[in-house]
DNA sequence: GCATAATATCAATATATCTTGATATATTAT
DNA sequence: ATAATATATCAAGATATATTGATATTATGC
């Protein structure tokens, strides 16, 4: 029940919602891309990325100072089928603003 | 958007949960049973009954001055997955105590 | 119509979640 | 070691959601 829970409100926002989908389109991003994109500040996106991360949707791959996220593959049924939903809800997104750069990081 | 968070946020309560659970076993029920099982008051559970059928999970026939929530079929994918996810929890569910009687009506 | 029963809605309080600004931690470069 | 950058965490206030008790609505039976 808590996982599941945990999941359920990981997608109960709407922050949460265009996250998802901009890593969806773009890849792996850090915070510091998301917070550009977005027009965030930090503190507020990397408490909503720990959300998404903890309920399952993300996974984190740490480089230097830089931490990149992504979506978690394989997702489960009930994730990958919210992320199709997502896919189809038509959401305006930011255009990607990229400041960090891989070098020689392997993602 | 608005629809997605309303079908997510429906799901983000451990109540809803659980009557949707419940629903799932039993069938059909009025608010009077789902009280009795629960112990619960109905004001309360009016509201998550509501919020549940607002959020496309459940439906409603009236019957007199009964209402049956029963839930609503066919699910869509998500819908349908998120159920099916609430089936393999494992959660504890309270006896049915049945007091409705449908007498006349068809359900 | 009047009384009763089932359900829905409202207002107030309690509880949880989100946002912000400040601070802490960690890594890299000098 | 110090400084600079990226990220994470914390505390306070703002906002949203849940619970309760009271009231309103609707249908049935007398």
């Amino acid at each position: 029940m808590d996982v599941f829970l945990e999941t359920v409100s990981a997608l109960n926002d709407e922050t949460r919602i265009k996250l998802l989908a901009f890593l969806d389109i773009h890849g792996a991003l850090c915070v510091c891309d998301l917070q550009e994109s977005f027009g965030m500040i930090q503190s507020r996106l990397s408490r909503h990325l720990k959300i998404l991360k903890e309920g399952g949707f993300l996974r984190v791959d740490r480089c230097g100072t830089w931490a990149y996220y992504s979506i978690r593959f394989p997702l489960d049924r009930f994730r990958s089928e919210a992320l199709s939903e997502i896919r189809c809800l038509g959401i305006e997104l930011p255009p990607l603003q990229k400041l960090s750069e891989t070098g020689d990081c392997k993602l």
